[in-house]
DNA sequence: GTTAGGACCAATC
DNA sequence: CTCAGACGAATTCGG
DNA sequence: CCGAATTCGTCTGAGGATTGGTCCTAAC
């Protein structure tokens, strides 16, 4: 019966909807931030809050290339500042042509030349206001327009082997109003950062910030190590467990208090805006202030976000208030903005650490180093090569030492071409763990692999766990995200000496830590893994057991492997370990190549619990190496077959305004499923995914026309908090298909109620949009029933296993 | 002063 | 964790 | 064979459920 419902799904699915073509609808990547915002005290000043500067920022969101290039053009006049001191902006050299997109055939001549001198320069007050100097514009302007669009400054033709980046015309020393030695100002980072925002192509956006780490490097290089942290959003290693304690809600309460403004005011202001960093910022510039606080400092800053991060006990909360109030008070132009996102944990300005990373690079590579030749003897494609050698080094050495102050100090003081001897895998310093592409089923993997040999392992379900055994016997346990979790498992900790063979002084080991039934051995939930406790957990009392399923190994007796291809790391996993029945056991493996060999495998990897496989490539580009391929590995994962798959058809009940890219439009909906015998509709999940944009615009708009003032009293929704509530409710209107992978028993959602579980209702794991489904009505909608019986026919929660679906494909 | 519950955060997937 | 969009590089197509 | 068109890989930033930990507040 279930399987006829899963058949039917998949009928349902087959028939496409007509695909939308991105290009109908022109969105810019990054909408340039409207001027309202950005002016305070210069022009007639329309507050954000107001409904004219909503209507305003509705149409910059909606704004075409032509937008952008007004933009520029206005940029480009430079501007007397009223504020000083003023950095100068690291100059760009015009490496870059806009390549217009093809489908845009409208834009002006005009959007080249714009392009060319002040390629990230927007009309922000900010930036408007800056030094752009007339003579450097003009410099900047000439050789582009002799080389003309397509060429590069050299003149040489696009294409073939031409400059990656230029990086010409930049004056290091000249773009520090600060004295060589003296801290950085803040001031000098947020224009970095503004332009950064502004620029949509990655290969400037490296360069500016090549070029502010060129100028401190040369300047300050002490303040290399802030800089750096502060454009990553980093303020420590991940392993040192440093955070920050501060969301949304406590962002809002304190950019209210500074600005004096209600927080109601402020979430008005962040329907239209969508980011608090320019309601910060828009809100301080219209704030008088008498006394002019002392600038900030890039040093000064980095600090006092890491004092935030270690501020803890009584009043705690005040105490950190008190200290981005500070920040606030003293922040100028686009400062406040910047120092908001790094305490929300988003910079969102279109770089993060991969790109910080090359632009670290590539600033060593320009700046003289010792036993280096100067940067100025390199030239064109011998200069290209050094760049690409050292980001793929630095990107090598921070994938196995993920720590930028050592990294920075070992640069400074021996330069890139010593730096992997200064900065190399360690026992005790956790490895950037290797993730797997996903992929829509098994024949995409043979494809890819056709040519080579590969295995195939069972995907568990459970936590990613790196075990380090140090020399000298310390066990040191490593997350997904390079989190110090030692205190989570004094378990592991415990079984690693009696899990090693003998010859075994030292080792790195990756693996999946996985929930089991000590007395079956049976795999179970990832949602029982997730009661353990979190933090200095002890040996005695752990209520849930641990199995570790191994499946790599990356270092052993002070020796890396990640280099070895994966046959031969698995060789030595094997050597290395003996098999602890339910603690530590190798991950299960076939090394089979044969389509129905494999799809055996794969149905067996569900029935035994597991999430589905993992494949790897054996011999060829089988080494560990998460830098130079991130995803060499790839996924099966049981909701991409079809027939297996959790598909349901729900109705939005509500919706959550978007944020960032997402403003102006909902960023998510609150889903629900019918229940008939009451006539109510049950929460199931709220979703947020798998929309394009075009869908976002269209559901926005269609949705808009069905807001009721309250919700219904037939909607069973989640008992949250006012400010997780949603920021609109719909009548019944239409029904959506989604995708799940699994369906949980939910604290909060209402779905199924009393039928699984006596009080608590079901949830969607991993909930995606695919589809409006206008062939249903809203009480065609999966029922509560329905899924009460699709959460009673997981694999995990069935007893007896029935799980006889290899007829589905 | 102590404790229980709630709000919020950070982390896993 | 999932997904879409953008850029830039690689590869394929067509004259 | 070269330039244009297309595909592919990488990176970023939107968003999800669920859990334990921390701090605050209100009641005792």
């Amino acid at each position: 019966m279930i399987t006829s419902f899963f058949k039917k799904k998949v009928e349902a699915t087959a028939d496409t909807p007509a695909p939308a073509s991105a290009s109908s609808v022109p969105r810019p990547a990054k909408r340039p931030i409207d001027e309202a915002l950005g002016e305070g005290a210069s022009k007639t000043d329309v507050s954000p809050s107001e409904p004219t500067a909503g209507a305003k920022a509705g149409r910059r969101r909606k704004a075409t290339i032509h937008d952008s290039d007004d933009e520029d053009g206005a940029g480009n006049a430079a501007d007397t500042t009223p504020v000083p001191p003023l950095p100068p902006l690291p100059e760009v050299s015009n490496s870059g042509t806009r390549v217009v997109a093809p489908i845009n055939t409208t834009s002006e001549p005009t959007s080249m030349e714009m392009d060319e001198t002040a390629p990230s320069v927007t009309a922000t007050a900010a930036l408007a206001q800056t030094d752009a100097k007339p003579e450097l514009a003009a410099k900047a302007a000439q050789p582009a327009a002799a080389a003309g669009p397509s060429a590069n400054a050299k003149g040489k033709p696009v294409g073939t082997t031409a400059a990656k980046i230029a990086y010409n015309k930049y004056d290091v020393e000249a773009a520090a109003t600060w004295k060589a030695g003296e801290p950085v100002p803040y001031l000098f980072l947020a224009r970095v950062f503004g332009r950064i925002e502004a620029e949509p192509k990655r290969l400037l956006i490296t360069e500016l910030m090549a070029n502010a780490f060129r100028t401190v490097i040369a300047t300050s290089p002490d303040d290399l190590l802030p800089l750096m942290s502060l454009a990553t959003n980093k303020l420590a290693p991940a392993y040192e467990g440093i955070e920050l304690g501060i969301g949304d809600s406590i962002m809002i309460k304190a950019v209210s208090e500074t600005c004096g403004r209600s927080v109601a005011a402020i979430k008005a202001d962040m329907e239209e805006v969508g980011d608090l960093g320019e309601v910060a910022m828009a809100s301080r510039t219209k704030q008088v202030t008498l006394s002019k606080p002392k600038p900030l400092q890039v040093r000064g800053v980095y600090k006092t976000l890491k004092e935030i991060a270690l501020t803890s006990g009584h009043e705690a909360m005040k105490r950190k208030g008190d200290k981005i109030k500070q920040m606030l008070v003293a922040a100028q132009e686009k400062e406040a903005q910047y120092i908001v996102r790094s305490l929300q944990g988003k910079m969102r300005i279109g770089l993060a650490e991969q790109t910080a990373l090359v632009s670290l690079a590539h600033a060593f590579v320009l700046t003289a180093s010792p036993g280096r030749d100067a940067p100025a003897a390199l030239r064109g494609e011998a200069l290209q090569e050094r760049l690409i050698e050292a980001e793929a080094i630095v990107k090598q050495v921070y994938s196995e030492m993920p720590n930028y102050e050592l990294i920075i100090k070992a640069l400074l003081a021996h330069g890139i071409d010593e730096l992997p001897q200064h900065a190399r895998l360690t026992a005790g310093v956790p490895v950037k763990p290797m993730l797997a592409k996903p992929t829509k089923g098994l024949s995409e993997v043979l494809d890819r692999f056709s040519n080579c040999a590969f295995t195939c392992e069972y995907k568990y379900d459970g936590e990613r766990a790196q075990i380090h055994l140090l020399e000298g016997g310390m066990v040191k346990v490593y997350s997904r995200n390079s989190e110090d979790n030692t205190t989570k498992y004094p378990d592991i900790a415990a079984l690693m000496p009696r899990a090693i063979k003998s010859h075994v002084t030292s080792i790195i080991l990756d693996s999946e830590a996985v929930a089991v039934d000590t007395k079956t051995g049976a795999i179970l939930p990832f949602q029982v893994l997730s009661t353990r406790k979190r933090k200095d957990a002890s040996v005695d009392d752990i209520g849930v057991k641990v199995c570790v399923f191994a499946f790599d190994l990356l270092y052993l007796n002070g020796e890396s492997y990640l280099q070895r291809p994966l046959a031969e790391r698995r060789a030595a996993l094997h050597a290395s370990l003996q098999v602890l029945p339910r603690e530590l056991e190798f991950a299960q493996a076939s090394d089979a190549a044969d389509v129905d060999a494999i799809q055996e495998f794969l149905l067996e990897s569900i029935k035994g619990n597991c999430e589905g496989l993992m494949i790897k490539t054996l011999a060829e580009n089988a080494t560990y190496e998460p830098s130079r391929r991130s995803l060499n590995w790839l996924k099966v994962k049981k909701d991409y077959l079809a027939g297996m798959t959790d598909s349901c058809d729900l109705v939005p009940i509500g919706a959550y305004y978007g944020k960032g890219k997402r403003t102006g439009v909902y960023g998510a909906y609150l889903l629900a499923c019918y229940n008939p015998d009451d006539e109510t509709y049950e929460s199931v999940c709220k979703i947020g995914t798998g929309f394009n944009d075009e869908a976002l615009q269209t559901l926005h708009k269609g949705l808009s026309e069905r807001i009721i003032q309250q919700k219904r009293a037939y909607y069973k929704t989640p008992n949250w908090a006012d400010s997780s509530q949603p920021d609109v409710w719909f009548e019944p209107c239409q029904v959506w298909e989604v995708l799940a992978a699994d369906l949980s028993i939910s604290p909060v959602h209402m779905a199924a109620a009393g039928l699984v579980d006596p009080a608590k209702g079901i949830a969607l794991r991993f909930p995606r949009f695919l589809r409006v489904r206008d062939d249903k009505g809203v009480e065609d909608a999966t029922s509560a029933e329905q899924i009460a019986e699709m959460y009673n026919n997981q694999a995990c929660t069935k007893t007896s296993s029935t799980l006889e679906g290899g007829d589905d494909y």
